[in-house]
DNA sequence: TGGGCAAACATGTATATACATAATAATCCG
DNA sequence: CGGATTATTATGTATATACATGTTTGCCCA
């Protein structure tokens, strides 16, 4: 998306604002000049000018006031993008080999537990799937996954021995709404003797719920074992230019 | 940001392009009608359907191709947005009552692992600090910061007794680039001491480093003691419009 | 003095227009 | 027939213009 190297006056603007922004030249609270004064000032239209000061408004570098003009924003919260991607990715990521095993697949009608966790209100028939991802011959992360079959029937029709369900599931359900919850636990007996680490090692653990038009799609826990593994996260603001 | 009622036409056309999209009536690879069909089919003009086109391209959910046309984009990765507030607006959004302990407060020069965690290359003066956030009367978090001196010398004068580090760092450094690791970690003897819970119980870690326009800001681990603790992050495409 | 009205001001949105650019389609000619 | 050239097409960027909208400022008059 960002190539680094686009000379147009858009974004010759816009990154020399950004760039006032980012160095504490303009600090938070800061009145920038009004669209016209800009428009002079880099030599071009009023519009060219709003459409920079827009983007800025909708990255949140700056907050926008009628009549009273364009202000640097206080940065507030600091949202940190966190990319997910797929495992096989992510082992691939790290240069190991990476392999795939199915430990169980069950149907059956949604439990309580299950209900709970797809947030579904009414009774419904879900796939119960436990899989297991290796890296460099040893476990890389335990995935348990519940697929809701009132919104994805066709899950019925495939096993799921060969490849993970996620990668089938993103190719057919095509855009959602996801909630991730990120914690800490010890790993149980069962958990720790899949996953062959020690009991009451610390497990990262991602529960992932999401949804498509038609309602709640799936539900799924990652447990990565010990302290070897890390989220990483990197934020800049204004960032998506 | 997001007011939820603009009834201006660049929103109506854009939520109902977004709608085809999230809905899957427009799947991945969809080409969309080309910007003067749009215009024509929403009686508006070029300018209006291309701002609309160039804005859900900017949030990723389409891909623009000259003379080729728009087209519905593939969901590759998924992006969680992980919103990091202050530990006190944290505590408080719990509807718990917040206090504050300063711990330790250190002025040295930078350990070679200090200079690991701040990615200096040079020798510098840190300001070591520890903090105890505790909510409803319970360790609530575990604060270890370093905070570069080089690039904050005013953190000398202040001794961080009443309030904690985050919020004063914050009004100092205008803005910043920022990277987050999020692991588990079992307690050490003196972590499971200081936070009040059991040895080797598993902890949330999320480490932050950051930078200002001058360099290296400051390094910063956060735990969360046992499994209370949950990071949640929320995601859907085309957010922010 | 103060309440209210009007002017001005800055942004917000939309249009028509123009030309640049990149990729494809059509054509021409050896 | 096939390679090179030209035309067409759709997007990309920028401008000038117009009017709407929400604030502030200041003025007028009771």
């Amino acid at each position: 998306m960002t190539n680094g190297k686009e000379a147009t006056l858009h974004h010759r603007i816009l990154s020399d604002i950004e760039g006032r922004i980012v160095s504490g030249e303009w600090p938070p609270g800061y009145r920038l000049p009004f669209e016209v004064d800009l428009a002079v000032q880099y030599g071009c239209s009023r519009m060219t000018a709003n459409k920079v000061l827009t983007h800025l408004a909708r990255a949140g570098l700056i907050e926008r006031r009628k009549k009273s003009g364009s202000f640097v924003s206080q940065p507030v919260t600091q949202a940190a993008v966190l990319e997910i991607h797929s495992i096989e990715a992510e082992v691939r990521s790290l240069k190991l080999p990476y392999s795939y095993r199915l430990e169980r697949r069950v149907r059956r009608e949604a439990s309580p537990i299950d209900r709970q966790h797809l947030e579904l209100t009414e009774t419904a028939s879900v796939l119960d799937l436990v899989c297991l991802h290796h890296a460099g011959g040893r476990p890389f992360c335990l995935e348990e996954r519940l697929i809701n079959l009132m919104t994805v029937p066709e899950a019925e029709g495939e096993d799921f021995s060969k490849s993970a369900p996620g990668t089938w599931l993103i190719s057919q359900i095509p855009w959602n709404t996801a909630e991730h919850r990120i914690y800490a636990q010890s790993s149980s007996a069962e958990v720790a003797k899949t996953l062959d680490i020690s009991r009451n090692a610390a497990c990262l653990v991602v529960e992932r719920r999401t949804w498509g038009s038609d309602g709640p799609v799936t539900f799924v826990r990652f447990t990565y074992p010990g302290e070897r593994h890390a989220l990483v996260a990197r934020f800049t603001p204004g960032a998506g230019s």
